[in-house]
DNA sequence: AAGCCGGGGAC
DNA sequence: GTCCCAGGCTT
């Protein structure tokens, strides 16, 4: 006997959704995990286009297992979260070259991967495998927790633990891959988190949050974001025909992109060269001279307000080595996956090359 | 358990 | 501006 809201739901699914995207209804594993990785946190209209580019340059997993890792992030610039380009490397050399090229088949040995937890584990194992493993996304947690009425927090333990078992109760074991995808079209298109459509909804009847009129304060959140500020300082040094930059590394924004010589200061610099200070100490004796200083560029990130200023040096001899910097052509420039913020410089900038 | 990781779109 | 998105990893 199927719970009536799993009933309601798949008759929903059937009669009246009409949300397509190019991966609904694939079985073929290596297309579900890369669909999914790139949805983590992200918009399926943000993500769609990278999909596409990415089967259409990686058709295999051993297409993206042979090649070389810049040429994956490059194909991932400008998606954001980029620790899942690396886990999304990670994976696809350990099934290509350590697994045979065979996917996982199983839940819990597809969680076992690089950047692989519980929601794409079940997503992945429910899709291509039709294993009844229900998956709980921000969708269906907003979506148990109007219909149910529950008011504990999403972002906890308990919670966590909470939606999933809920999650589990409901599936339907004979159609997980339906009932897996109609629970998320259902939270994007009825259930969505502001003016959901609950005059249309085939579930309001039995909507607790409907019911007492409390869908607006569902789901909980307990958390609240803490945002901070940073001014970030490029130096584009320029040497002949060459530019110098490296690759982040470290536990911070942008790892493992690329980007110029930079100096990070407190706070905003009142005065037009109180970094010159750093650039003195960066290029030692090497004589300088100062073409052109941008204007204050501005990203607003999820949890960082980002403030910066390109300042384009022309330096007579290369700098020594042991900088942390290689030398790059302004050709081969775009090669080279940067953070959206640095690119708005390399946008925006009406001729770029005069730069240089 | 808490903190951190991007970028974009809707409001 | 705020919220949130087909979350997961590190500490």
């Amino acid at each position: 006997m199927k719970p009536d809201f799993t009933r309601k739901l798949l008759q929903w699914n059937k009669d009246s959704n009409t949300r397509s995207m190019p991966w609904k209804g694939e079985k073929n594993p290596y297309r579900i995990w890369l669909s999914e990785i790139i949805l983590q946190q992200t918009r399926v209209e943000q993500g769609l286009a990278y999909y596409q580019k990415f089967i259409e340059t990686f058709p295999t997993i051993q297409h993206l297992a042979d090649a070389p890792e810049k040429e994956v992030f490059k194909c991932w610039e400008g998606l954001g979260y980029y620790t899942r380009c690396k886990n999304l490397i990670a994976t696809a050399k350990k099934v290509a070259y350590e697994l045979n090229g065979v996917f996982p088949s199983t839940y819990e040995s597809i969680k076992e991967l690089k950047g692989i937890g519980p929601y794409t584990a079940a997503a992945i194992a429910s899709f291509a495998f039709n294993e009844p493993k229900a998956v709980v996304d921000g969708n269906v947690q907003r979506v148990l927790s109007r219909y149910f009425g529950i008011s504990t927090p999403i972002d906890t333990t308990t919670g966590k633990k909470l939606y999933q078992e809920l999650a589990q109760a409901l599936i339907d074991t004979d159609q997980p891959a339906a009932y897996n995808q109609a629970i998320m079209d259902f939270g994007a298109v009825i259930c969505k988190p502001q003016s959901p459509l609950c005059a249309i909804c085939v579930q309001n009847q039995d909507c607790e949050a409907f019911k007492h009129d409390l869908v607006k304060q569902l789901p909980v959140k307990e958390k609240t974001l803490v945002k901070s500020t940073r001014w970030l300082y490029y130096f584009i040094i320029v040497s002949d025909d060459e530019v110098y930059i490296r690759q982040r590394k470290g536990k911070d924004i942008w790892e493992n992109l690329h980007e110029f010589v930079l100096y990070e200061a407190e706070g905003p610099v009142h005065t037009a060269f109180q970094e010159l200070p750093f650039l003195n100490g960066f290029l030692g004796d090497i004589p300088f001279s100062i073409w052109h200083i941008s204007k204050m560029f501005k990203q607003q990130l999820t949890h960082q307000t980002i403030n910066g200023q390109f300042i384009t040096v022309d330096i007579s001899k290369p700098l020594p080595t042991g900088s942390g910097y290689f030398q790059v052509s302004k050709a081969q420039l775009s090669d080279y996956p940067f953070p959206r913020f640095i690119n708005m410089f390399l946008e925006e900038t009406a001729s770029p090359a005069r730069l240089f």
